[in-house]
DNA sequence: TCAAAAGTGTTAACCATACACCCATGC
DNA sequence: GCATGGGTGTATGGTTAACACTTTTGA
């Protein structure tokens, strides 16, 4: 590694956000007000500063441009072929966020926004090579919600086991044995039982719990693997 | 994403370079020439072009710095904390990249040169944040190597059963039992039993095999999942 | 009392693990 | 003929997968 006198090229970061519809997983997108793509719908993202960590970068522009933060947010992979954006050459650090409900609430509140939730069956066309980033984000949240438990970043801190169950079968686009699924969770002892029900449904109520996430991380430095 | 005149950051690839040995797993390093860190060992790496795509980079540094091609090499995670290089910001697109024996050999060809293999265990102190990324690409290769067949990229293409458990017994660090290895291994029918054997140890001649990567990618296009 | 979703156990099939001896070769 | 690692099968325990009915509530 010597003395570079070579253009630098520019470095961006962009963000695969994950939010739970009732039937399917949705996307956060922008619409850009820019060429190039002016109007077409792209992930929020932009230019990372030059004094800057790459991933207060990615926080930093997802709050300015959605209004979302404090959230789940994972690097997920980096692009940069050359001729990636028609202007510069422009490096991209692609990140994975997935929210909670409560922060979807953030879309109504700045609707004056140019940002909206699409359902992953029915995205529009992305601007740049957006289309594939977002492809990879899904493929990384498919694989890595089986073994890790970051699909609880995707519901409310309290939630119903059918509510947990559901997010899987979302995700994975399978259907779930309910008592196997049920079984295999509680057995793990990593779900605390609340004395609180959900009573908002005209039905049954459904005892809510929470994931222990201090626990969580002890089992896991012993060796502990989660696994669905 | 709008318009840019920030200062652009310098982006360079590394390459954490795995290679098995007797009884350890190895990296190849290289010895800086230049300061900062000058003389001290650091990961393979540099400055990427402004029209070469960041594999490209990687396996064109791999080539210039250790004499390596031809190999599997994979992007592992890119760093870019603001302080990582005293000189100015450098965001490094890290890769872990695997050799197999035949490659080592280029190891005494370009003996002029300055790299040269260490065992994981004797590590030398490293340049900038090598070593957390050195740390990482050991994660990644150990996760990985258990549901994907790259622990193949260590060994020749022709090799013995012993040959193969022995690498995964380097590699996850711990004894692997000889029968269920071989049940579970070729249970997959994914080995191709050769013709061949391996006459060049005293003592009875061991059965070659080689991986079969064009069946493999056919049946995991089909949903299958290898694993160890 | 009805509709709708919540909640609960048992059995059978499969898979992972543990384990010990004979074989082929070169010296 | 001996030392060395190569090669082979079975039995057990644990895990996963399949499956149907009762309970609770609000309307």
């Amino acid at each position: 590694m010597y003395t570079y006198n070579y253009p630098h090229p520019a470095v961006t970061v962009d963000c695969v956000i994950f939010g739970l519809g009732e039937q399917e997983l949705e996307v956060l997108l922008i619409q850009r007000k820019a060429e190039p793509f002016r109007d077409s719908w792209a992930l929020p993202g932009g230019f990372v500063h030059i004094d800057e960590s790459l991933e207060d970068a990615a926080r930093r522009e997802l709050k300015e441009e959605t209004g979302v933060e404090n959230v789940f947010l994972e690097q997920l992979f980096t692009y940069g072929e050359p001729a990636r954006d028609p202007r510069e050459r422009v490096i991209s650090v692609a990140y994975y966020v997935l929210v909670k409900p409560s922060d979807f609430k953030l879309r109504a509140e700045s609707d004056a926004s140019d940002a909206r939730w699409f359902p992953l069956k029915s995205l529009p066309p992305l601007a740049f090579d957006h289309a594939s980033i977002l492809a990879s984000g899904l493929q990384r949240l498919k694989g890595k919600v089986r073994y890790e438990p970051i699909g609880f970043e995707l519901l409310p801190a309290r939630f119903k086991l059918p509510q947990l169950q559901k997010m899987y079968e979302i995700i994975l686009e399978q259907p779930v044995d309910k008592r196997n699924f049920r079984k295999k969770i509680l057995g793990t002892n990593l779900l605390v039982q609340l004395d609180e029900f959900d009573t908002s449904e005209q039905r049954r109520p459904a005892r809510l719990y929470r994931f222990d996430r201090k626990k969580y991380l002890q089992l896991k430095q012993k060796g502990f693997n989660f696994e669905i």
